[in-house]
DNA sequence: AGATTGCGTCATATTTTTGTAACACTATTG
DNA sequence: CAATAGTGTTACAAAAATATGACGCAATCT
């Protein structure tokens, strides 16, 4: 699937956050909590989480206050976050969009509600990937529609393969180590022999025929490269 | 009535929001109410309303504010809006129309006009396309009968099969992830399995019969492609 | 109410993908 | 020219994804 976004929840009410967890899980998030800023700040640090959904009212350091700090920070400055309000807070509300949050949800509100925010912040914050088709001598790998054609005869490519000539379209000219391709088209956490890459080399090159598999080139003893020069 | 419209009804007094409904729904259209910008916007990620009639005035979020935001957000953005504004604010309505609302109407008028208003703003907004048939290799779906026909014969389709149909049909060789389909043909975030997708695609298949299913390809690893294209 | 239709979820087939091991080659090195 | 390290190929079985048919529940229709 595509990874799943990973959500962290501040609040200093546990049973609270417990149950927003809930909700974010059912609807296919990775949640993360903590209970006030301090800790909050060490593991947007460390786990680098998609967002934040940050309580207003905490003991210590009050939501919007640790917003603002977040908002300081280059290194977490564009951190998506939603701030949770009292319904009796409201107005506090705007205090919390000015101070640059991203939205704001007062409670109590449903689990539905909740994960539409969610879901729109992460769209709008989430730069889209270029869409654009690339191509390259006759080779057109289009993203949108997840197609790839040699001169407009259609290539069929199992996932794999399309992601890996995907990352050398978008990479090309540059030779990667079998781990280094194993962490861009895999995904850091998997623990696969390098040999592997291998295969699915091979299996892109007889994929993309005799007419195209000069692109993607050998460096002995490194790894492999894409290019359109030879070596 | 299958064509008939929905519009959600914005406003914190229920009397005022009744009102609106029962003109609205003498005048064929289908009414949804929200008492505040927060269950609004729920209910318009959830329901997919037609367009929406905001009040000007509400405690909370205030309606130029709430449809500045769902301007921002691209699941909302060219929803068409009305705004109510009393009299006495008819200056502000500039505002309104400023922020990207598509009209106005001051308080308090008459279910005539309020009719009209929301006809002419439904007939400039209605993007061409959606009241238009579409066809495809003898495919064809006309949105305003509810009819689909292969060949000039008629193709049975469940309410959902249409929607996805028809959504496949204006967005053709793009390929969807499953929680993409679920986002645009359910509606917003329903608690929903995502291999329900699969289930459906196989009923729209299946109605599709022999002659169209081609159109609809899976993408595996990814989601469903609709197209005329061969992989 | 009784019947019908539609929808979402399961359980079970089917079909693809994928990671590895084994073996064949090829360039390098001394 | 052998010895060796680095790659290319192929075959396969496990794992993952998708297709399909069936079932129960709820909303709608008659």
């Amino acid at each position: 699937m595509s990874s799943s976004k990973t959500v962290l929840i501040v609040d200093d009410e546990a049973p609270i956050r417990e149950m927003i967890a809930v909700a974010l899980e059912m609807a296919g998030y990775r949640c993360i909590e903590a209970e006030n800023a301090n800790q909050a700040h060490s593991i947007i640090v460390d786990n680098k989480p998609d967002m934040v959904l940050l309580d207003w009212m905490m003991p210590g350091m009050s939501g919007v206050e640790f917003a603002r700090r977040l908002r300081k920070d280059e290194l977490t400055a564009d951190m998506p976050i939603i701030m949770l309000t009292a319904k009796d807070e409201e107005d506090n509300a705007i205090k919390g969009l000015e101070s640059g949050v991203d939205d704001y949800i007062t409670k109590p509100f449903s689990p539905r509600e909740l994960v539409a925010r969610l879901k729109a912040v992460l769209r709008r914050t989430t730069p889209k990937g270029v869409e654009e088709p690339v191509t390259l001598d006759g080779l057109t790998l289009d993203p949108v529609s997840h197609r790839v054609s040699a001169d407009s005869t259609p290539i069929d490519l199992g996932p794999t393969e399309f992601r890996l000539l995907q990352f050398f379209m978008t990479h090309q000219d540059r030779a990667y180590s079998r781990s280094q391709l194993l962490d861009m088209v895999w995904g850091g956490n998997v623990y696969v022999e390098e040999r592997t890459v291998d295969v699915h080399i091979r299996r892109l090159r007889k994929a993309l025929g005799e007419r195209h598999e000069y692109l993607v080139q050998t460096v002995r003893g490194t790894g492999y490269r894409f290019s359109a020069n030879v070596a």
